[in-house]
DNA sequence: GAACTATTTGGTTATATTGCCAAATAACCA
DNA sequence: TGGTTATTTGGCAATATAACCAAATAGTTC
C-alpha cells in the first residue's frame, strides 16, 4: 500500500531543500531588498567565492532566483518573493519552541 | 566582513530542513487533514516503521508536529498549520520552472 | 594579444542524511 | 507472568552535502 504521490512531494521537497541552508536563506533575504552581484554577497557572507557561487547555483536550479550578467559581474535577484511570507511562520514555530 | 546574522539563519534553516524531505512533506499534508497514528502513516507511505518513526522525530524536534500517546498508539498532529500556506508558493515556483 | 577582475567548475575531504534490520521499550490482554 | 501489538532506538552501509583550494572560463581594458 502506498498512498503517497511521490513525484508531487519530491518536486516540492526539491524547492524546499534549496532553501534549507543558513547561507541560502540569508541570500534570499538579501535579494528581497535588491539585486546583488556575487562579489557583494560574498563580502557579506564571508565564505569563499566558490562556495557562495555554488549556493547561488542551487537557488537558481530550484527556480528561486535568476541571474543577469552585466559586464564582468553577475547580478542575482529573487524570482519568487512569495517565499518571504513563509518566514513569519518559521519564526512562530521557533517561538513556540521555548 | 561578515554581515550575516548566522544564528538567526541557522535556526530558520533548522525548521526548513525538517520539511525538506518528500516523506515529511507528505506527513505534514496528511496531518493537516487530521491526526494520525504512526501505523496509519506507515501504511500510507510504505517504508519501514522505523524509518517513518524517525521522520516523525525530525518533525517533532523542529516543533512542527506534536504527539499524543493513547494506549498502544501514538497520534501525531500538526502543530503549526501556517506552513500549509507555503505550499501554494512552492507550487508556483515549480510552475515557473516550465 | 596580455593582464586583470568576476565568476564558475573540478576535485578532495569531512560531515550529515537516509533507509533498512534487529533489538529494546511500552502498553495492553489473557 | 507471558504473549501480542505499536513505537522507538542503535547500528550499519550507501548516498548526498558543504567547504575549501586550484584551475578554467568570460568579459574588460590596455
Amino acid at each position: 500500500m502506498n498512498a503517497m504521490n511521490k513525484p508531487k512531494y519530491e518536486s516540492r521537497a526539491a524547492v524546499i531543500k534549496a532553501m534549507a541552508h543558513p547561507t541560502r536563506l540569508f541570500i534570499i533575504d538579501e535579494l528581497s531588498k535588491k539585486e546583488r552581484c556575487v562579489c557583494e554577497l560574498t563580502e557579506m557572507i564571508g565564505d569563499d567565492v566558490s562556495t557562495v557561487s555554488k549556493h547561488l547555483t542551487v537557488l537558481k536550479q530550484a527556480g528561486l532566483v535568476e541571474m543577469d550578467k552585466r559586464g564582468l559581474k553577475v547580478f542575482y535577484s529573487l524570482k519568487t518573493p512569495c517565499i518571504l511570507n513563509f518566514f513569519g511562520c518559521v519564526e512562530s514555530v521557533l517561538k513556540s519552541q521555548l
